[in-house]
DNA sequence: AGCGGAACCTGTCGGC
DNA sequence: TGCCGACAGGTTCCGC
């Protein structure tokens, strides 16, 4: 499900809503998302804590908590983080409830189970976290750094963005869009793109990505912000998912590609 | 280094 | 109706 912006989205609702909050409560109902870890020992780690904050990195959640501890959270495909008023008993893709001392309930959801909860004293204790390549919406990641870094490899464009070890937060939909936004193709070896072409992927990498977020993140099926809206940047697709329709530049029919066991999708006459 | 394939899970949809 | 395969915003591990 969420890549960099919808990640973005629900971390920025979940400040609104939830920051300063405490923790007086964690309901497991359903314990995938915790690994090894038992649920009494993952609940006793964040009892009475406050959310002093939450930030993102890459497609990681992470919530700042008082004293020092970060819960890091991956959603992987349908992981959401909804806040409500208190209910009556967990809905049947609920997997975790945190009551807060507000009485509103922070409501962690996942049909498909496949989403991660770890908490760490240290961020740098976390291994997937120091895993993560560079963030495409800082400074770091300019034009000089994207075409330096893609000339070290000749692996397929696509497969390259989507690789979250070089740049961390791009998925299957937004490395897509940013393909044809730039006019790449996605199956190029990365090492083929030349300085001008690694300067429009650059732009038009950081464009997309903050249109998205402008946007509230794309909502194909399953994403949802933390009050439970979609989002509306599937509105502003221009390739993903539209197999057989017309390109919106030149009308040759998009084309749909197995890469990595994703779907791709580009149009095959204006992505060169 | 990097690929394909499988695994982790559940749900939906289309075809027969 | 019902069964089966394909597919889904992701990541990781294994073998070649």
């Amino acid at each position: 499900m969420p890549e960099l912006p919808e990640v973005e989205t629900i971390t920025r609702e979940l400040n609104r809503r939830i920051r300063g909050r405490r923790i007086e409560k964690v309901h497991v109902f359903r314990a995938d998302a915790l690994g090894n870890r038992s649920p009494e020992a993952f609940a006793d780690d964040l009892y009475r804590r406050e959310i002093h904050r939450v930030s993102r990195r890459g497609k990681f959640l992470i919530f700042h908590l008082r004293p020092r501890r970060y819960l890091v959270c991956h959603l992987r495909m349908t992981g959401k983080f909804i806040v409500t008023a208190p209910l009556r008993g967990p809905h049947p893709h609920h997997r975790l409830w945190f009551a807060l001392d507000d009485g509103s309930l922070l409501v962690f959801q996942d049909v498909r189970c496949l989403g991660t909860l770890e908490v760490v004293a240290r961020l740098s204790a976390s291994a997937s976290l120091e895993r993560l390549g560079i963030e495409p919406l800082s400074k770091d990641f300019c034009p000089e750094w994207l075409t330096e870094a893609l000339g070290r490899s000749r692996t397929p464009l696509k497969n390259w963005l989507m690789d979250q070890r070089r740049i961390a937060g791009l998925g299957n939909i937004y490395a897509s869009e940013i393909l044809f936004a730039a006019g790449i193709s996605p199956t190029r070896p990365a090492d083929s793109i030349d300085e001008e072409g690694a300067s429009r992927l650059h732009g038009m990498t950081k464009r997309i990505l903050r249109m998205a977020i402008r946007k509230n993140g794309t909502t194909i099926s399953d994403f949802r912000r933390v009050d439970e809206k979609t989002g509306e940047f599937q509105n502003f697709l221009q390739v993903y998912g539209k197999t057989g329709e017309p390109c919106p530049r030149c009308k040759t029919p998009i084309v749909r590609i197995r890469q990595q066991q994703r779907s791709t999708f580009y149009c095959p006459r204006c992505q060169l």
